[in-house]
DNA sequence: CAAATTATCTGACTATAGTCAGATAATAAT
DNA sequence: ATTATTATCTGACTATAGTCAGATAATTTG
């Protein structure tokens, strides 16, 4: 890695954890602890189950449990069992409650305008610029990928959004009965592997390999199931997906990669031109395919 | 404040504290405290004194005092008496110091690593770069610009750093006793005032007003000792020291300022054009002065 | 229906990150 | 030569941010 890029992160933090991070200590640090600020905020105008919260604050049952009970002595927060599940508890804000977390709120403003207020008009449009840069190549940087059994529930998410999106997009919709299967036993080893990239726990992206099993000596395999959620596009993911497939691939000792492809889905066309595929002439009878191509490894 | 700007440096903030500071801590809290890894990396390969220690990283004597403890227990640091004055002591890395600092370093580095390392080439570089633009911009958004007295320290260090800086740049030299005078009872209320721009406690830039004081009638006022440091040049401090330098003349009841200044100074200059100062005839015989400049408050 | 699981709570405990009030020794000021 | 100041240390204390081991009640599973 170079020298320079491992500097200009190290400096980055250093400085934006010294600056954002008191400021923010600052602003925030009302009379409440961070714990109790971070509940409050996290229950929301709409309350929330308390399980949930544990969940998304990654907090101890105990504490959570405690933070509620101070929030409650001070009149913020309500907490009652649930109606359908009556183990599951629903914390809720109180008008104060609700009254304290437009202020935190309003100083979250303050601080972000703390910031940008000594500058000029036009720094602070390119201070948001880069901000917003950063904080969408970190996110490209958090997904993680592997290898997962696709009947896990990530990976059925990722098939359905998939499912939908084709049945979306093609002319005449989808129907993967009509289509080359890609079965779970198919993409699980060793007849196949399957990843999904996750952010945060959250799937946002899958693709599969599916080996040729019937002839070893031929050693092709096919490439299935590409798909990146909107939420996460643009941000190079495909390429990754579609790279580590392929090392995957190869570790396997496939030496082609083949797949074939509808004309509506013109991004994933472009990222298989330019990550070398060729287009070639049709090697099965996929009756949604318009495109076939195949890489060499 | 534009909502858009603000909701940009508030969503950046959540992504960043949370990834940056979530990995931070997974890969720098290690098997000691934050506390201790931080001492241990400010006592640095040369050693510090005690009360440096304590400056620099803002912390009560008997904590330092307690963490320095727990070091040395730990045979990483000695604590020694100094030479020249034996209320002061001076904390000094053991080998094993020097061997967990080191280790601390590589941590830093692999953190840094683990963010690049999921992204292209072209992404690596595009986040490096928009980091260095978040972090000069935060920079610029730190200094603070307030009234000083002109004999204070911070004030006599950039009218030194000043003076140097003419004296290099002006072909013949400069000998501020044969230009115009600014002394510190000319610069300060109510015959002037004297700005001193601070990053962190530190001085980087400066300026005055010299109200003219002699006849109340002639509102006029004259701009002296325009000054930023090179440190944090090109971010837009010029043009903030410029701009509250005006609202105070123009709240001294000021209609027109004005300045003189030498041909070697092409930034000052075009800030000075581009603020909407017209180049006038000669409204003093100072000896270094190519051009005059007024503007209309 | 019994057993297992889930959601929450309480009690007891820990580590971190401090703060505050002196005490002590060295040095500076008068 | 006092007196004041500075640098550091120790003891006693606090708040935050947890963790871990059960206990209890409701619900699900076999």
């Amino acid at each position: 890695m170079e020298r320079a890029l491992v500097e200009s992160v190290r400096s980055f933090n250093r400085a934006v954890t010294e600056r954002v991070g008191a400021l923010n200590d600052h602003f925030l640090g009302r009379e409440h602890s961070l714990g109790e600020a971070r509940l409050l905020w996290e229950i929301g105008v709409a309350g929330a189950e308390v399980r949930e919260l544990r969940n998304r604050l990654a907090l101890d049952s105990a504490y959570v449990s405690r933070l509620l009970r101070a929030l409650e002595r001070r009149g913020l927060v309500m907490v009652e069992t649930s109606a359908d599940d009556r183990r599951v508890r629903c914390a809720r804000l109180t008008s104060a409650g609700l009254a304290e977390r437009a202020e935190l709120d309003r100083r979250a403003d303050a601080f972000a305008e703390s910031i940008l207020e000594p500058l000029s008009t036009g720094q602070q449009a390119r201070l948001a610029a880069a901000m917003a840069e950063v904080e969408r190549l970190l996110m490209a940087s958090t997904v993680r990928i592997a290898i997962t059994d696709p009947s896990s529930a990530d990976a059925q998410w990722c098939l359905e959004q998939y499912i939908q999106e084709l049945n979306e997009r093609f002319d005449a919709g989808w129907d993967p009965a009509q289509s080359i299967s890609a079965y779970p036993h198919e993409m699980t080893p060793p007849a196949g592997l399957f990843l999904v990239a996750s952010l945060r726990q959250q799937p946002v992206g899958c693709g599969a390999l599916k080996f040729h099993g019937d002839a070893p000596s031929d050693a092709a395999a096919e490439l299935k199931r590409m798909w990146v959620s909107p939420q996460v596009r643009s941000l190079g993911l495909g390429r990754r997906l579609l790279t580590e497939l392929e090392r995957h691939a190869r570790e396997a000792g496939v030496t082609v990669l083949r797949l074939e492809t509808n004309r509506a889905l013109v991004e994933a066309i472009a990222l298989y031109r330019r990550s070398g595929y060729q287009e070639v002439a049709a090697f099965n009878d996929e009756p949604y395919a318009h495109h076939w191509f195949e890489k060499r490894l």
